[in-house]
DNA sequence: TTTTACAAACCGACTAGTCGGTATTTCACT
DNA sequence: AGTGAAATACCGACTAGTCGGTTTGTAAAA
């Protein structure tokens, strides 16, 4: 597959762009002046600016979902099960980030007809890892007087934030960050009588 | 002060409209109307569209970072100034959700004179609180094994995402989230031996 | 009289989307 | 395989509309 289609070379051009300047900022013109195509090739591809956007939006949570539920599949128990889906979604973003950042920044300039798909996909993937603690939590893994759906958002941002701030370039890289995040959750929602089984993912003191 | 200034109802419309629509899908047009005043009385108070969203951003994480500072100097260890940052932060995210909202998502749309103004606010409330885990850090309070720069981040990332999901009007008040946040902030990265002094603030079993 | 505070019409730059056209590929039929 | 017609992919000048900002006007305050 050495030919890239006209339609995928956009795409990577928009997300590269929208994620530097916002998608307001780039205009049709600018994305197809960026990779030497034409507006006529662009309209011909996607019926509008809005539905670029949307595409790149699906592309992105689409993988989420389909990455996390295959974290908690592969495993059996909640500490397993959490770990392993901690662990995808930094993954993830590493890869990922310019789509984050179109994903949380740009997803009020969807328009409704694809704002409603999106909403959905982006409830799902917190569903999926809220499951997580409220399995969790029923087996008396996880410590039941903190409420599942705060536990599951706190997760959720301190994962999420990560787009804001990570460098690829910085002195951690994401497999280190992401067994700090690991410790503190852990630390954080383990119960003390699990916390055994817990024990390896923590970092020694 | 039963009057409120022009200036003061422009900024006050914007706020409510940005957040809802975001900045670039609000026209001037679009403010002026809201609150029945004409172009000619906003270009009279603002130089530009751009200064009406710098002085949102402004004053917004001056306060934050007053409050911060308040927080820090009202006690005097690392594990109540944390807690009272906690707590004076999300009551923050709390009153100023829309202005939040806006801070976040449209920084990106402020003009290149007034970014790095905000950009060095924004660094200077992170560094506020950095210090308060580095110092628990050098005090054997937190735990040294995990980098500070990381800790701060997840807390950080952990609040601000409020901003995303939180509801006056849902089931829990900002308050009992608060609870929840700190106590597993606490866990996470407080000693064993220092955990004595911290049990006041976790929620128990 | 000058300044302040606002109103309302207006302008110029910019941009999403269109449309008529051309190059390239696909494919039915010899 | 070779051919030609139809479908597909792409081009780029043009348009209609929008929006930030300006200019001119005006009434009250200082």
């Amino acid at each position: 597959m050495v030919k890239k289609t006209l339609k995928q070379r956009i795409v990577d051009a928009s997300v590269e762009l929208f994620q530097q300047d916002g998608y307001h900022n780039v205009t049709v013109d600018r994305i197809v002046e960026y990779i030497g195509a034409s507006k006529g090739g662009f309209y011909h591809n996607f019926k509008s600016k809005d539905e670029l956007l949307y595409e790149i939006h699906d592309v992105f949570i689409s993988y989420v979902i389909q990455q996390s539920q295959a974290a908690y599949d592969k495993f059996d128990t909640p500490i397993t099960r959490l770990c392993a889906m901690l662990q995808t979604l930094t993954q993830v973003f590493d890869m990922y980030q310019a789509h984050i950042t179109i994903f949380y920044e740009e997803s009020r300039s969807l328009s409704d007809e694809y704002s409603d798909i999106i909403h959905k996909k982006r409830d799902h993937y917190r569903d999926i890892l809220q499951r997580v603690i409220a399995e969790g939590q029923e087996a008396k893994v996880f410590r039941t007087e903190l409420p599942c759906t705060i536990v599951t958002m706190a997760i959720v941002g301190m994962i999420n934030w990560t787009y804001k701030w990570f460098k690829q370039s910085g002195p951690l890289t994401m497999e280190q960050i992401t067994d700090v995040f690991t410790d503190m959750v852990l630390r954080a929602i383990v119960t003390e009588q699990a916390m055994g089984e817990a024990k390896q993912f923590i970092i020694k003191g």
